[in-house]
DNA sequence: TTAGTAATTTAGTATATTCTGAACTACTCT
DNA sequence: AGAGTAGTTCAGAATATACTAAATTACTAA
């Protein structure tokens, strides 16, 4: 089927944003385009790790680079996709509160 | 740093959704609970993998599960995490939508 | 042209995930 | 109690991911 195809993209999508750094790295490029030096030196990457990392979310059209000399920059190809890391990550929250409420035995 | 805790966490929840059968669990299970056995027909999944599936959601609080008499009966714990599934697809749909254009050579 | 810098690619190892079949648990029905 | 059914757990093999260090590419500037 076709409808299975979307799954296997969606999952493959997913698969790419299950990583904390990958995670990181997008929300760090949420408001300006960023050098691959000075993403490897906030998310504290070696290099060469970073530069995979970043490959992967350029190949799923998650990120587009530029090159400027010597220099490579990374920004998030489409802003929508911060609607739904935001979304997700309000759904967390909400699901953290509950369960430290359970824990801490309220009901409200 | 706590910061980096929630990176963690959204990786996790990312990661369980980064499998086709178990997004395709979760659009089945979207409108009714069901059980298994009946999950188990639609996805096309041997009893022992689906249920490792449905473990591992059950313990990320994506699915809840109850038990009648011999049958397990799933089902989505918080309606709200369909909002991000349906946001991330119709996102991907206007991703592809877009590459499709780009190869036909369309600028629209 | 040479030395240096930014980033990428490659190769290898360690770790995690996925799936299968067999064994097991919990329940029903006779 | 015994046979049957629904679902789970366990053990393993196959595959995929993540990270590191070393080699490589593309560029800049002396």
């Amino acid at each position: 089927m076709v409808e299975d195809q979307i799954y296997v993209y969606h999952a493959e999508m997913c698969k790419v944003l299950s990583h904390p750094k990958r995670l990181e790295a997008i929300n760090t490029l949420r408001d300006r385009e960023m050098s691959v030096g000075e993403l490897g030196e906030r998310l504290g990457l070696a290099p060469a790790n970073l530069s995979q990392h970043l490959a992967m979310m350029r190949d799923r059209h998650i990120l587009v680079s530029r090159k400027e000399g010597n220099v490579v920059y990374y920004r998030i190809a489409n802003p929508r996709l911060l609607e739904a890391f935001d979304l997700l990550r309000e759904i967390l929250f909400e699901q953290i509160r509950q369960d430290a409420a359970l824990i801490h035995g309220r009901t409200d």
